[in-house]
DNA sequence: TTGACAGGCAAGTAGCGACTTGCCTATGGT
DNA sequence: ACCATAGGCAAGTCGCTACTTGCCTGTCAA
C-alpha cells in the first residue's frame, strides 16, 4: 500500500487525476494522448504506466480489465483523510 | 511560491503540521523537542528549519517574529484547493 | 497463423530533495 | 561587556524517484 501524499506530489500524476476527473474510465493509451494534447504533458507510455501504478497503490485509481483493454477510474475517497487530519476552522460568515 | 503537494509529501513535514494542530504558535526549538518526544521523529534543528521553510512557502505555515523568538502558526486554508480540484461525489445515503 | 495493438517487466540513468556539517547573526539576561 | 540562547546561511553528501530503453506477454481481427 503506497503513500497518498507521495502520489499527489507529482505534477504529471495530478494531471492524470485531472484528466480522469474530466473523462473517467480511460485506457492507458487514451490517457497518454490526452495528456499531451490537453495538458501539455510530454511523457512516454511507460512513464504514464508507472504513474498509474503509483496512483493505484495509493487508492486514487481503480482499474478494470476487459479483453486487451484496461480502464482506469478515479477514486477521490482517500482525499477525505486530508481534510479530516488538519481540520479547517469553520468558515466564518462575513459579518 | 512553493508547491503545496510537494510540501505535504514528506512524513516529517506532516508530523510538524500535526504538532502545530495540537499546539499552535510554537518556536523552532519547541517543535524540535516535541517532534522527538511525541512523534518519534528524530531530526536536527536545521532539518526542521528547512522543513518549516518549505511549509511556509507552500502557505501552510505563517510565522510571526518577536524578539529572538519566531512563532509558527498553521494555516490549513490552502488544503481547500485539494477538495475543490477533485470533488467528492456527493456521498450517497445507503439504499 | 500472422501481424497489429494494448499493455507489462526490469535494469539503468540522472536529477532532485532530505539531511548533515560548520560557521555566522542577533537578541536578551546578568 | 560577556555569554547563552534562538535562529539563519550555504555547501556538500546520499538516497530516492521519475524517466528511459529494450524486450516480452496477451488479445483480437483478417
Amino acid at each position: 500500500m503506497g503513500d497518498l501524499f507521495k502520489a499527489l506530489s507529482d505534477r504529471t500524476r495530478r494531471a492524470i487525476l485531472d484528466e480522469l476527473t474530466d473523462r473517467d474510465g480511460q485506457t492507458l493509451f487514451e490517457i497518454c494522448g490526452r495528456l499531451i494534447s490537453r495538458h501539455g504533458v510530454s511523457a512516454t507510455r511507460q512513464a504514464i504506466s508507472q504513474h498509474l501504478d503509483v496512483l493505484e497503490s495509493a487508492g486514487l485509481v481503480r482499474t478494470e480489465r476487459s479483453g486487451r483493454y484496461k480502464f482506469h477510474h478515479i477514486d477521490t475517497s482517500p482525499l477525505r483523510e486530508i481534510g479530516e487530519r488538519w481540520p479547517q476552522p469553520a468558515k466564518e460568515p462575513d459579518k
